[in-house]
Parts: C-alpha cells; structure tokens; sequence
DNA sequence: GCATTTGATGTTACTTGGTAACATATATGG
DNA sequence: CCATATATGTTACCAAGTAACATCAAATGC
C-alpha cells in the first residue's frame, strides 16, 4: 500500500526509524513514550494511510489491548501533541507524521476516492491569512490545510467526474 | 452578539440582503430555494455564528418544522454545495458564507476560546502546496484553510495560555 | 390537462466519532 | 518509602452523520 506520497519507498526502515526518533525525543524531552503509545504509533507508521480511532481500537482489541474509546484517543492526543501525528479533521482520522519535530506548518493533499492523504508542507500565515489575521487582532497559533481533489491513482484509473 | 469580522455592522440589513442574493442567484440557476432551505439559511445568517447540524435542527423543531438529522443535513448539503454556506471542519459546525459566489477560496479563523469564527479568504493552491500538489500529479479541487488561535475580544478579556 | 419523471421532504433506524467521570495502577521526586 | 503526579482501565453516555425507503410536489412531455 502507497499512499502516503503517491510514491514507492522503503516501508520497513522507515517504520523502524520513525519509531526510535520518537524514543529519543521522548527521552530527551522527558515524555513517557509507553507501550501503547508506541504500540499506536507503530500501528499508524506500518498502515501508512489516516485511520479512524475506532479502527485502531480495534487492532488493539485483537492484539489483546483494553480497547476502550479511550484508550486510543489518549494515545492519539498523545501523539497528536507532540508532533507524531496529525489528525485529519476532514476524515476525522489520524495519520503519522512523516518529518516529526522539523515541519510545523503541514497540509494534506486527501483524495477523495480512495482517501489517500500525503503531508506536505505550506504556511498560509505567512500570506493572505497571516496579514488578514494581523489587522484584525486575531493571533494565530495553528493551521489546518486540507486539498481535497484526486490523486494521481484514481486519476488514471479512470474519470470519476 | 459580534463574532464573524470582529468588528459591528448592520447585521438586520446583512441578513436581508443575503437571503434576496440567494434568492436571486436560485431564480437565474434554477436552483429551489425551498422554504426549508431559506429558513435554514435564515437561521445562519440570524445567528452569525457556526451552528451544529443538531443546533439548526433544534431551532427547527420549536417552529414546527419536521427535525430528524436527514432534514438538516440534506438542507445543509444544498447551502454548502452553492456557495451559500460552509463548514467548519473543526467544529463540525456549518456558517453562513459573508460573500457567496464572489469567494470561491475561503479560509477561517476560529477562536479556540469562544469558537467564533471569521471568515476571510486564502489561496494556498496557488503557492507552495499548489506547486507540490502538481508535481505529485495530484489534482486539487478544494482547500480547507483554518487558522485556530485567539480573536481579539478573547485576547483582552485575559491570557488564557 | 394529464401522465411521467425528477427532485425534495418526511421518517425510521442505525453507524461512527468523541468524552466526562471515576477507579486503579505505575512512575518519579522528596 | 511515602506523596504526588501521571498514565491506564472502565462505565456510561453524548454528538455527529447516514442508508434506506416512503411520500409528496414541481417541472416536463405529450
């Protein structure tokens, strides 16, 4: 499954290495990066797509996890907070950062047929926005940027209108 | 109550005036603009603020109106899909539009204190994510642009971190 | 003017997403 | 090793959204 970028890459190694810059940072920030926590990030890393709380609730549940609500919005807040992964709000699903701590301006590209998402960067509050925000008084401290549209997959595959 | 600019108008008059922009632009594309649909719209436009499905449907109810989630949702779909309305992905919540037609790149600023919302316009396609967007071959139809941070009232009313 | 078709509304029943509140357990700092 | 803070487990709920089908009204073709 490639998603995440539209673009093949060493799936394996980035799961792994995703996994221990989490723990270091953890360490060195003194964040408690407990099993499942790390369970739940493993699991975002190796589906590489946005999942819904609920479909993580249930992959704990089967490996024997308390799966209550809960549980896994606690982890995603978690998560979520410290830069591990993002929520996507159009999807009301999660996905895992692909460039914790270095990108802090994200956007998502999100297909609208398969649902595939790709992070990428942009900072609208540094244009338009940002100005618009200014001269009203309005202090911005986080930006949400979605494209919707379809990904170059579902554009081959055929018109979907 | 003030939240949409931030800044008071003639709030009877703006709401007289939208509903007859709507009305028009429904005459000349043929669209139905129902009663059911004008009143929600109404009701958006009255509230200036953004509404929960279930909030519309509340009001609905007390007028007499028919008030399972279908009626409002279905009412929503149309305001949104022509323009007349948007929604705010992270408040699941739905405001009417300040400029309908005129602004086809709208972007918000939601007050993570009092959840007011302002609207203002961006184009993020056009910079740096409409240039990844294209390289990736992936086809943008629709941005959601919204900034969270602080509006003014909220910022003078006290420091709330 | 009447039948046909198309689009809108009404209604039931359900799925998915999210949280408050409280009990319990596990670290960590004195 | 005790106190405190933080994390987890659990119950019980609330909020948001939709599929499916019945009914009704408006536009269209004849």
């Amino acid at each position: 499954m490639e998603t995440a970028g539209f673009a093949p890459h060493d799936h394996t190694a980035c799961v792994d290495q995703a996994i221990s810059a989490a723990e270091t940072y953890c360490d060195t920030h003194k964040l408690r990066f407990t099993p499942i926590r790390r369970r739940v990030l493993e699991i975002l890393l190796e589906e590489h797509r946005a999942l819904g709380a609920y479909e993580i609730l249930e992959r704990l549940k089967t490996e024997g996890h308390a799966a209550q609500p809960p549980v896994a919005y606690r982890c995603l807040d978690f998560l979520v907070s410290h830069g591990f992964a993002h929520r996507i709000e159009r999807l009301n699903a999660f996905i895992a950062c692909v460039e914790p701590q270095e990108n802090h301006f994200p956007a998502f590209l999100i297909c609208r047929v398969c649902d595939s998402v790709a992070e990428t960067t942009s900072a609208p509050s540094r244009g338009l926005l940002g100005n618009t925000a200014r001269e009203a008084g309005f202090k911005i401290e986080q930006t949400i940027v979605e494209a919707i549209g379809i990904c170059p997959d579902c554009r081959e595959a055929g018109p979907q209108a």
